[in-house]
DNA sequence: TTGTGTTTTACGACCTCC
DNA sequence: GGAGGTCGTAAAACACAA
């Protein structure tokens, strides 16, 4: 018999057939669950999608914790809040589960082991969800900061280029300079250095040239500090 | 009240490991 | 091969604005 296509033609058809029966006996809520419809995963290489059974949106709500069944279908019922505590403290100490444990935690809260199994999936579903966007956050803070890190050196290296400018047309001139006294002073023998007057530097007389001018820049070494962190 | 978006519960399909 | 995992998604439950 294909399952497969009866379920689907139970849901075209409205049927309120459910591929599990249910027999539920708890102080709040126990669900037995006997599979009927025996075809699991395993059917052959090839994968067959089937429509899963779901209950219209028709059927009432169900109060919290409330017995799961109705009508012959399961109904979703929310966990109580003591149920999702106990849960979510397993869950803290330990994100998976054995089958051991599972029992263990399905008769303490009075679940199907079922329901703690899903329970279990669904939340490290959630926590994986949540990881990851903790993990976005970080690389995209850690993006912003390279790109604002990126601007900043791109304005000292237009700042730099224009110093260069300046120093090389500063150069320039002095040779320009030193060139024209040497031409006029060619007839002579005496010494030109001696008498001449001192030549006039226009631009940083007091920099330090045994330092790259760019180390000297307060920014340039606070940058330094700052993204050697970065590169961890 | 109702439409809509989000969260929670549950399941099918498929994968991995023992 | 079975148990238990992830992934994707349906549908109920819930929250909330209009």
């Amino acid at each position: 018999m294909d399952h497969g296509s009866l379920m689907e033609d139970q849901m075209m058809l409205g049927s309120q057939v459910y591929p599990y029966t249910t027999q539920t006996q708890h102080s709040q809520c126990i669900i037995i669950v006997n599979q009927i419809d025996g075809s699991s995963s395993g059917e052959g290489s090839k994968p067959v999608k089937r429509r899963r059974k779901r209950r219209s949106k028709g059927s009432s709500a169900t109060i919290e914790g409330d017995v799961a069944e109705l009508g012959g279908m399961l109904r979703k019922r929310k966990l109580t809040d003591e149920q999702v505590n106990m849960l979510e403290y397993s869950f803290g100490n330990e994100h998976k589960l054995e089958s051991g444990r599972k029992e263990k935690i399905a008769g303490e809260l009075g679940l199907d082991p079922r329901q703690v199994a899903v329970w279990f999936q669904n939340r490290r579903a959630r926590w994986k969800n949540k990881k990851l966007e903790e993990e976005y956050a970080k690389l995209k803070s850690h993006h912003d900061a390279v790109v604002i890190g990126q601007c900043q050196l791109e304005s000292q290296v237009l700042k730099l280029t224009e110093q260069l400018n300046e120093a090389q047309n500063e150069i320039r001139k002095l040779s320009e300079r030193l060139e024209e006294k040497s031409t006029n002073s060619s007839s002579s023998s005496l010494s030109v250095e001696a008498n001449d007057a001192p030549i006039e530097f226009e631009f940083a007389p007091e920099t330090n040239y045994n330092i790259p001018f760019y180390m000297l820049d307060n920014n340039y070494l606070q940058n330094m500090e700052s993204w050697d962190g970065l590169y961890v």
